[in-house]
RNA sequence: GCGGGCGUAGCCGAAUUGGCAUAGGCGCCGGACUUAGGAUCCGGUGGGCGCCAGCCCGAUGUGGGUUCGAGUCCCACCGCCCGCACCA
């Protein structure tokens, strides 16, 4: 063989790797384990494996890590670098809906074919690590995880999670009490509805995303802005459904909080604390004018109490219906009534049209402020007036306590509010001279405001907080936006719940003994999707035998939990279990969880920015769990995350705008063409949707996996966006085929390699590129490592034989990148192992250091000459060649510089006036 | 509206702490090999002038500022991308 053949290169190595197990990784006690060697645990997001198969986009991420990994390994490191698929959840159920064919059987199908794709990259995974969550012996411990958070409770005193047998424990020996009652005094029932009232997981009547179309509840994440589900884009709908929920918000300030612990994004912390939405105020109680209730409200600006001239309660607000008076008040404007005879009739009607309306239009109708009069009244804790209380859809049940006190003076919304129903205004804050505006929502001195008269924002939001405090009509609260996960799924493809459902509402939890309960076999796992809109909806697992869905517990029937886990459960702690993944005593062993997560965590996670909040954020709150419960040794699960950007392509659309396959598009004299007819080209993001996605395949076919690797890298930095253009691709192909000529002869196949030492220059040059890409690597910046690999090779071009030395430095540099070609040209160098076990080349500092350097001579910052000096040189001999410069007399006109400023070695800048 | 980020050649993109702007690739131009080239190889490529040596000029979205010196730092603006959005 003589010209490169990717072909054949390519299927020998691969094949190697896999008979020689070159990437497995031992665990610390199994024989090859080398204690000596510092550990490094770089991880890809796992993929769903999806019935399309791949297309150049997705492998992008891999890639990157699949190089660090290489690189690291052969700096000494051993490399954690594991695959698997996360498999359960709607994209698999869906699929196997539309064939027909039972998604166990698909979801194999797609993991062989992902594999066997992901292969084909050269990828340096341990394959002995791989599995899916839907094999139940990793799902067993998902259910055995879930087992832990219904059996903990959150602490709020000692700030962890803790079992919830400690509660009961405490509570029995009288040192705590529940809810001010002795623990001997409740019925069994009570204490029980007591204990589950505190689990990390419980059940709970709550307003949900029920959507039809998917048969299924989703979690908010899965809803779009638009009020449509995340996946297949069908209408949710509002409703109150009882549920499982996991109690992340107690984590709400630890997961804020830790985020200072961890080397990500900063766009991606942004958006996890946007998303925990912390907000600093306070509770304040309003009581109801003429009857026995109070309303609570929130406000992130207590010292603008005295302002608050009306309330207003979420549509869903519990206490509504106990503030209806009878009639009207008198003088009862007639716009506040929205034209019932009653309060009831009013608060019912405007309940039922806030109900009906979708999130779709209330987004359309541009917020104008709706809502209706109460009939009742608060009376101000700190004017003692007294208030209207209005309902109104633009104050969420959801955040807060589902009512507010409307301050119109200092609040946009609540002055648009105002407005439409003619409520008086007082500004609390003086707003600075010439305000024009509404509502002022800046810092100044308060004004009709009592004890604050004067104080400005800051100063006076503590000082109503104490005065509130004293009078016992309030307190400072925190609040978060963040709110329990939901997480029951109707589905049928997912982790089963275990947990068993006894008399009396009695929740009986699997033993560990009894995981994993695996999924029952039923004859028809679709999703009941045909059922209407507000009709209750039926688990798929209601449909499994009789003798799955009944158990029989000392002499009690319990019925098992019909709900599955939701997708994200299994991707939530896949990370541990690829640190120990054949266990079967424990879900990571504590040695290998010790050693593998040891520092930080996984040291190096990347993948896609659309799994910002969702995954990331359940993950670090299961972690947290585990960390508390003493199941994990760090606080965080991932040290450094790093997000690639998407490969985008051409999109072309016919003329009813809809996308047509881009591969078939021609273009003639400028005009884009699909099957003769003409399209407009767009631009956006590979994949399906588009019908833009270019396949691997034809480039392997062309150019071979290490030229794809390379032009994937080359295409720009790892984080940035970037169009995918096929054209390009043969620079980094003309790239491979020289150096291969430059060191294989192309005909006789003979090795062009001397025994001499390489002359001075082309050793520093060397040295230099050693130093560069050891330096790109470790920051990530695969695209210059790239461009250095062009110059050296550049360099080399023309020459007959290419000293030793170099030839093996760049044939170890490059090989994270260009595995297969690389472990080739190694071999015929004539070492027998792999290339990806040789150590990582060293560079001598002296030589990347260059003798002579260019001194860049500048008159005012402009450059006028440039002279070749010894790196070494001195201030003085600097300054002195400078102003001798011939090119630089000219601007001198005889006459001294004002400056002269000197940096070594390489610049001098004159300064004339 | 709030938050995060980005604007450098025809295109993708380089540029430690402020210090030679435009590395590297594509494209383009010229040449070689060739029946052929949309393969491959060699060279050139900011603009202008010039006989290769060389000289002049311009430029990092726009306008200011700091500095001996700004792609880089500061202020204002323009444009684009992403996330959140009636969150009290």
């Amino acid at each position: 063989m003589s010209a490169y053949d990717h072909h054949t290169i390519e299927a020998k190595w691969q094949r190697r790797w896999a008979e020689q197990g070159t990437f497995r990784v031992p665990n610390p006690g199994e024989p090859g384990f080398d204690s000596s060697r510092p550990k490094l645990y770089v991880l890809d997001m796992f993929p769903y494996p999806s019935g399309e198969g791949l297309h150049v986009g997705h492998p992008l991420g891999y890639i990157a890590t699949d190089i660090y990994s290489r690189f690291q390994r052969m700096q000494g490191r051993l490399v954690l670098h594991p695959m698997g698929f996360d498999a359960f959840g709607l994209p698999a159920e869906q699929y196997a809906v539309e064939t027909g064919v039972h998604p166990r059987i698909t979801t194999e199908r797609n993991v062989a074919t992902f594999t066997r794709q992901l292969r084909a990259f050269g990828l340096s995974y341990d394959w002995d690590r791989t599995f899916a969550t839907t094999d139940p012996g990793y799902y067993r411990w998902t259910q055995w995880i879930f087992l832990r958070l219904f059996g903990s409770w959150y602490d709020p005193e000692q700030g962890k999670a803790r079992p919830i047998a400690d509660l009961e424990a405490e509570l029995a020996a009288g040192t705590r009490l529940a809810d001010g009652r002795a623990w001997d005094d409740l019925t069994p029932a009570e204490r029980r509805a007591y204990l589950d009232g505190r689990r990390l997981a419980y059940l709970d009547e709550v307003p949900v995303n029920w959507c039809p179309g998917l048969g299924t509840v989703l979690a908010n994440e899965e809803v779009t802005r638009e009020g449509r589900s995340e996946r297949g884009d069908f209408p949710v709908y509002r409703r109150p459904l009882r549920q499982w929920m996991l109690r992340i918000t107690a984590y709400a300030e630890r997961l804020l909080d830790d985020l200072d612990l961890v080397d990500w994004p900063e766009s991606i912390k942004a958006m996890q604390r946007n998303w925990i939405g912390r907000s600093e105020g306070a509770r304040v109680l309003f009581p109801v004018e003429g009857r026995n209730a109070v309303i609570e409200v929130f406000t992130t600006r207590p010292d603008t109490l005295f302002g608050a001239t009306y309330m207003v309660l979420a549509p869903e607000h519990p206490l509504v219906d106990s503030i209806v008076p009878d009639t009207w008040p008198a003088e009862t404007p007639a716009s506040w009534t929205g034209g019932a005879v009653a309060p009831r009739q009013a608060v019912d009607d405007y309940r039922r049209w806030a109900a009906g309306r979708s999130e779709l239009e209330r987004q359309a109708e541009a917020r104008e402020k709706t809502g209706v009069f109460t009939g009742g009244y608060a009376l101000n804790p700190a004017s003692g007036a007294p208030i209207p209380v209005f309902l109104a859809d633009y104050v969420l049940m959801g955040y807060g306590t589902g009512a507010i006190m409307a301050v119109p003076g200092e609040d946009d919304r609540d002055w648009e509010f105002a407005e439409v129903f003619g409520l008086p205004i007082i500004r609390t804050v003086q707003p600075p001279d010439g305000w024009e505006g509404k509502a002022y929502t800046g810092d100044g001195p308060a004004i009709n405001s009592g004890f604050l008269n004067g104080l400005l924002v800051d100063v006076a939001k503590p000082r109503m907080i104490a005065w509130l405090e004293e009078q016992g009509s309030g307190q400072g609260a925190v609040t978060y936006k963040l709110r329990d996960w939901l997480f029951s799924r109707q589905r049928y493809w997912g982790e089963p719940i275990p947990i068993l459902h006894g008399p009396g509402g009695e929740l009986r939890p699997l033993g560990d003994d009894e995981l994993p309960l695996l999924l029952p076999e039923v004859e028809d796992y679709r999703p009941r999707t045909d059922l209407a809109d507000d009709a209750e909806p039926e688990p798929a697992l209601g449909r499994a035998p009789e003798a799955w869905k009944t158990v029989v517990r000392d002499g009690v029937a319990y019925g098992r939990e019909l709900n599955t886990m939701p997708q994200w459960a299994g991707s939530c702690w896949y990370y541990l279990r690829f640190c120990d993944p054949h266990n079967a005593t424990a879900l990571v062993g504590v040695e290998a969880e010790r050693y593998w997560m040891a520092g930080r965590g996984v040291d190096l996670y990347v993948g896609g920015v659309e799994h910002a909040v969702l995954h990331l954020l359940y993950a670090r709150f299961w972690h947290k769990v585990l960390f508390d419960l003493g199941r994990v040794s760090t606080p965080e699960p991932f040290g450094r995350l790093f997000n690639q950007g998407y490969i985008l392509a051409d999109a072309f659309q016919d003329e009813r705008g809809v996308y047509v396959a881009a591969a078939e598009v021609e273009e003639r004299a400028g005009v884009h063409l699909h099957r003769g007819r003409p399209v407009v080209r767009s631009f956006g993001k590979m994949g399906k949707s588009l019908k833009n996605s270019v396949s691997p395949d034809e480039i392997f076919a062309r150019y071979g996996v290490d030229t794809l690797r390379l032009y994937e890298m080359f295409m720009g930095p790892l984080d940035a966006s970037k169009p995918w253009t096929t054209r390009d691709i043969v620079g980094v192909h003309r790239f491979v085929l020289r150096l291969w000529r430059a060191l294989v002869h192309p005909e006789t196949g003979a090795l062009l390699v001397s025994e001499d030492l390489p002359e001075p220059e082309l050793a520093a040059l060397t040295h230099r590129t050693i130093a560069a890409v050891t330096a790109d690597l470790e920051g990530l910046r695969f695209n210059t490592a790239v461009a250095r690999f062009f110059e050296l090779n550049n360099a080399l071009v023309g020459r007959e034989r290419i000293p030793r030395w170099v030839a093996e430095a760049f044939v170890r540099l490059l090989a994270p990148f260009a595995p297969h070609l690389c472990e080739e040209l190694w071999e015929r160098l004539g070492h027998p192992g792999s290339v990806a076990l040789a150590p990582w080349p060293e560079y001598d500092p002296a030589l990347v250091a260059e003798d002579t350097v260019t001194l860049v001579v500048q008159v005012n910052g402009k450059v006028r000459d440039r002279i070749v000096v010894s790196a070494a040189i001195g201030e003085e001999e600097a300054r002195a060649r400078a102003l001798a410069s011939a090119k630089v007399a000219p601007y001198l006109q005889g006459s001294a510089p004002t400056r002269v400023v000197v940096r070594l070695p390489h610049l001098v800048n004159i300064v004339v006036p």
